[in-house]
RNA sequence: CGGGGCAUAGCGCAGUCUGGUAGCGCGUCUGGUUUGGGACCAGAAGGUCGCAGGUUCGAAUCCUGCUGCCCCGACCA
């Protein structure tokens, strides 16, 4: 499908922390609701940025941290998500978001959702549930298979649960635009998708419910559609980027479509489900700023090449001859999973659905389209892979589900309450994300928590600091510690 | 869909071979002592042993069927 474009075909193989050895399948990125969080270090549109919470005190949180990993689990991704109680899964393949997971989630759509709205492409929602009718008019009702999770309503109507939105995206296109005065357009949306894998694995990485950010873009012609293409690819890079991540867009089959207008997104991880080879200089390729101009289609033609000028392929594309050729000292072989996937496919919706377009010259032509996923639920995952150590988690800042953990070390003294409630309210007041770990437990206990659930900051208040005026301010990338006083760690945490 | 494994307290497990009325660790609750890397003592609560049949005086344990979950493979335009 299409759609599929939106994900791969796969052939991975996961390498779990220790020991474990999985193949995984490529290819899905899965989305889902989203509630939109703004994300405090970004420019640039901010969305319902009040619906979520800033600060939490521990003691009203709901954190259902697990000292032992359920068995089911086997990647570290699954695992310490189990562990930090940010999922719970509900059925093979299908989760539920705990707050802290949902937290994740959201940081992750919300730039998604800037970098989408940047590049110029419109967010709308689409339902789950489609009609088979839809899907009978392109031929993919009796071509999708088993995969697709088939219903009957009430009036033994064929309904299915939606496992992407290209038959109803150019629907709703045909019904609407008739001139190409109307084009390019970019629609997208970040709605729960369901594929009714064979065997779901891997937690949030190959589930059967995902949620998924797609993209459809129309245009004209082939030129203006690879202009398309290219705002996609850019923002994706950005996207990506701002994640934390590393993102390497390797050539992708292109199926029986033709072209090679198609790239996945491959983040590098060394537990990831896929072996990758690729050129050194991919690693210090600098992503395009804030300020691309997305209407520069040679600007953005430059950008993409620069990206795509180097040897880069999964494995079931590789072509070891080709890679030889780099020299020895830039091969990279690696790990990788794939966490989104960019589509030209033409005509192919487009002309059995009838959307067309006058094109200024008399006469009707079906438009070029394009479609673009990325998979936030599944890129959860996908940073916990690329970004974990023995102790647990450790969140890039910008999809962190809060900034810092206050963690109080003698719960019930005097000074260290009022030392951490201060320091509480003076960085909640300042805009910073904090949790305050304000239950009754142990120094050791906190501390394990807190890097299990990969805060970027740790301020750790206690008696014995206190007596000198000082907290301890501890970052969770590297561990390095300083004392300092409370106002030196405000200053450092609110800038 | 083929192959393998698991299902006993919230989580991790023992008990099943050799039937006799369920146990350990962690967690939870009470009280006390503790308090800078997952404390200690004392006490307590918590289980249809996945479901359904069968064998038996008696089934977590033996037999049959079913369901769910996990792993390997195939699949993943």
């Amino acid at each position: 499908m299409a759609g599929c474009g939106l994900h791969a075909r796969s052939t991975p193989r996961c390498r779990a922390p220790q020991r474990t050895v999985a193949r995984t399948g490529r290819g899905r990125f899965r989305p889902g609701p989203c509630v939109f969080l703004a994300d405090p270090l970004t420019r640039g549109p901010v969305f319902f940025s009040n619906l979520q919470r800033k600060s939490m005190r521990l003691s009203r949180f709901f954190l259902p941290i697990l000292r032992e990993t359920p068995k089911e689990a086997e990647i570290v991704s699954h695992r310490l998500m189990l562990r930090a109680g940010m999922m719970r899964q509900e059925a093979a393949g299908i989760y539920a978001f705990l707050p802290l997971g949902f937290r994740v989630l959201q940081k992750i759509c919300a730039i998604v959702r800037e970098e989408q709205n940047r590049s110029g492409a419109i967010e709308l929602l689409m339902p789950t549930i489609q009609s088979a009718d839809l899907w009978r008019e392109s031929g993919r009702y009796e071509a999708y298979g088993k995969e697709m999770l088939r219903i009957k309503d009430r009036h033994e109507r064929d309904m299915l649960y939606g496992p992407t939105n290209e038959e109803m995206i150019t629907e709703i296109f045909r019904s609407y635009v008739r001139s190409y005065k109307d084009l390019p357009l970019n629609l997208y949306h970040i709605q729960w998708k369901f594929r009714d894998e064979v065997r779901p694995r891997f937690g949030l990485m190959r589930g059967r419910e995902f949620l998924m950010k797609d993209a459809y873009s129309f245009d004209l012609d082939q030129a203006g559609a690879t202009h398309s293409y290219n705002k996609m690819f850019v923002a994706y890079l950005r996207t990506f980027a701002r994640m934390g991540l590393k993102s390497i867009p390797m050539r992708a089959e292109s199926g029986p479509i033709g072209g090679n207008l198609s790239h996945e997104f491959i983040i590098l991880a060394s537990t990831g489900e896929s072996e990758v080879f690729c050129h050194k200089d991919y690693l210090d390729l600098p992503v395009p700023g804030a300020d691309v101009n997305f209407d520069d289609v040679a600007g953005l033609q430059a950008t993409v090449d620069a990206w795509t000028a180097q040897y880069a392929a999964t494995s079931d594309m590789h072509d070891a001859a080709a890679f030889a050729k780099v020299p020895s000292d830039k091969q990279v072989s690696a790990r990788g999973i794939e966490v989104g996937h960019i589509f030209y496919f033409g005509t192919k919706y487009s002309e059995p659905m009838k959307a067309v377009v006058s094109t200024g010259e008399g006469g009707d032509k079906p438009v070029h389209m394009g479609s673009y996923g990325i998979g936030p639920s599944r890129l959860v995952a996908a940073i916990i892979e690329a970004s974990h150590d023995e102790a647990g988690i450790v969140w890039p800042e910008a999809v962190a589900p809060f900034k810092v953990a206050i963690l109080n070390l003698k719960q019930g003294a005097a000074d260290t309450d009022a030392a951490c409630e201060q320091l509480y309210r003076a960085l909640t007041a300042k805009g910073v994300e904090v949790l305050y770990h304000d239950i009754d437990e142990r120094a050791g206990a906190k501390f394990a928590t807190a890097d299990l659930i990969g805060v970027p900051w740790q301020v750790m208040v206690g008696p014995r600091g206190l007596a000198e005026g000082k907290v301890e301010v501890k970052k969770r990338t590297d561990g390095s510690r300083e004392m300092m006083t409370p106002a030196a760690a405000l200053d450092l945490l609110a800038k």
